[in-house]
DNA sequence: TGTGAAATTGATAATTATTATCAAAATGTG
DNA sequence: CACATTTTGATAATAATTATCAATTTCACA
């Protein structure tokens, strides 16, 4: 019962531990992204004894192997989600400049391929930059934030 | 021959300082993002004696005027640009995953409006999310990096 | 199935970017 | 131009992340 990404390890040269199993586990189930120290408290809850510093560097070590792709919501703090293969999972975030709520979405996916698609064919043609991901950000006022501004 | 910037200070009940001035003068000249430890060099650079703590107050405050972006390259700093109000000037960012490297691009603006519009309106529907800007990063290889892997 | 070279880990020190503190200096309004 | 308020500088404090290195674990191969 050898892992889907398994063999990513295998073609990094990178040996499979119980801790990089149970990190691939916690953001199975958590669905949602993660920082270093919310990762760290995960595990401790299930009872898997690891070290903070092993986390940074595993998270580190999946997001080069692409298997986790690094979110920045301008908090301080780096987050870590799973990089979903299907198309319809992919999702971008919306982030409240007034609270710092960040939401998921994942609309208008077909489109958005489309067009992006178009995009990174023209960064290829002009700038030779070749295009492995992409994450679109907005910034704007969640809707309790827009409530107390009105008020 | 008062500045255009200088009646958003007024809005938010700010001072215009020499200091605060000369920031924006920076940011003017330079014409691209830069960090607050870069910013704190060019001021010394123009004999503007200044303390960190200022420069990275005003790049705060800056920001939350409006008149400057913070953005994130995942090298854990944040870098700060001009915000352009003008569509053709708004551009985006290509990051390699290998060199760090960062290439400014402007591409495909009118698209990418009529897309952006289309997808915010959406976004307001379903998540009631009021939309302020947005930043959009492709991460992927440079020229130069593409050519090392090959060889 | 056991062995050993190489990779991984844990504890913690070190580093780096950013924020807080607070007295002194500067701003601009009346 | 005086004064209430804001801004600044020097530096201490904080927070996230990375480096160090000896001990432990993994896995290819015998």
């Amino acid at each position: 019962m050898r892992k889907t990404w398994e063999k990513q390890f295998d073609y990094f040269n990178k040996r499979v531990t119980p801790h990089r199993r149970a990190i691939i586990e916690i953001f199975e189930e958590e669905n949602r992204h993660l920082s270093a120290e919310e990762v760290y408290m995960l595990l401790k809850k299930k009872e898997e004894k690891v070290g903070i510093a092993t986390v940074y560097r595993n998270l580190d070590l999946l997001s080069q192997m692409g298997l986790l792709h690094r979110v920045n919501f301008g908090d301080g703090k780096e987050y870590y989600e799973m990089t979903r293969v299907l198309p319809g999972e992919h999702h971008h975030h919306l982030i409240c400049t007034k609270c710092g709520k960040v939401v998921d979405y994942s609309e208008l996916v077909g489109e958005e391929h489309e067009f992006l698609n178009r995009l990174e064919k023209k960064l290829s043609n002009k700038y030779g930059f070749l295009t492995q991901s992409h994450q679109i950000y907005f910034y704007g006022l969640c809707e309790d934030c827009q409530l107390i501004c009105e008020s």
